[in-house]
DNA sequence: TTATTTTTGTATCAGGCACTACACAATCCT
DNA sequence: AGGATTGTGTAGTGCCTGATACAAAAATAA
């Protein structure tokens, strides 16, 4: 009966670990973007060459794609707790550009990777992957929304993905965690203050 | 007398309108990014070849340079009205970020030229006179602020980028004017609740 | 006319980009 | 051992980029 081992390893091994590569290529892409970050850099940085780099990862577009998803999981913010069933909609806001603010200047001034790739990414099909990625986020986003407050789901998740793009670029231009916490609290205010006349 | 007419042409005339041509040029930097846009498409959208180019505008860099300030007369806020002396420093505020939700999406959806292109610009000699250009405006939006409120002046110029960015961002994802005058208003509203907390 | 200056079109340039052909090396399977 | 399979290093592919060399053309100045 033939082994199910996950790792299959036939014929030479991988000289590199491709998840630490991984790692890494996914510091580069925040730090640098799509586009400034070449292939050249990247195998340089990883220490192979760019047939290694192709036989673990397809294409540079292939990388950032597995990239993106990675970043989702290390970087992700905490929508689930934030907008818990039973959570108040200005809290669950409030709570969730709070925890924007704490990630983006996290590890130096790099923002929101997907936001940041979503625009301003030369090469089309990057910046299509990065755009798909963000509205996945809108959209579950708005799917937790929905249950607190239906009637204002849209205008909120819309609210909240502009204070992203907003508490990101702020990051990416040096604010300091501190400064983009308060940043946070002054744009959740005003959607508070929306719900408020309007129920 | 020399004649000291300030077209003083000697040689062979320009075959194409310089002005007219910058005005292209600035359609097309603000739709598609510096990157994104290459010399050839340039020369092409233009009816000219290269040296023309060139001869006229020196370098892709410079002409971006160029653009950059006509984008700020032909599309710059009129942040002298909004932030007047004697205005209310919360309705100052609001009425500069209704400004910048009326024109982010005119002619397109394109947000601000300056904000996109200081950052998600690869190359970093583009990215650096956006980024000037961005400064040298939220260095007049603080001073037109202590004006109103020397005590928040920072906090505020802070905040008003951040609007900026967000806003910029939503358009650029094709959200309607209409939409972002209530995005802009709620934010608005955000700095208006945390001035009066502080006061 | 003749000289000078500037622009124009043709045909490139060198350099960086993402990517690969090829032969060899290193492992597993039989 | 021998065959199959997969990764690696050297070297290079074609393509697109921003920018030019060059000579002819079109204007002014003397």
């Amino acid at each position: 009966m033939p082994d199910t081992k996950i790792t299959a390893k036939r014929g030479r091994p991988r000289a590199f670990d491709r998840d630490e590569a991984l790692a890494k290529a996914q510091l580069l892409f925040h730090a640098k973007g799509y586009d400034a970050l070449s292939v050249a850099d990247l195998t340089q940085a990883l220490g192979i060459n760019p047939p290694s780099f192709y036989a673990a990862f397809k294409s540079k577009l292939e990388l950032y794609d597995e990239v993106l998803r990675r970043y989702e999981k290390t970087n992700g913010l905490d929508v689930d707790t934030a907008l818990a069933p039973g959570t108040p909609l200005p809290d669950g806001v409030a709570k969730l550009l709070r925890y924007a603010a704490d990630a983006y200047a996290r590890g130096g001034p790099c923002g929101c990777m997907v936001i940041e790739g979503a625009r301003g990414t030369a090469d089309p099909q990057a910046g299509q992957k990065a755009c798909a990625r963000m509205e996945a986020s809108r959209a579950y986003i708005r799917e937790k929304v929905v249950v607190l407050d239906a009637k204002n789901a849209e205008i909120c998740s819309d609210y909240i993905m502009m204070s992203f793009a907003g508490l990101s670029a702020s990051a990416r231009n040096g604010m300091s965690t501190e400064r983009l916490r308060v940043m946070a609290a002054i744009a959740a205010d005003g959607f508070s203050s929306y719900l408020e006349k309007d129920v």
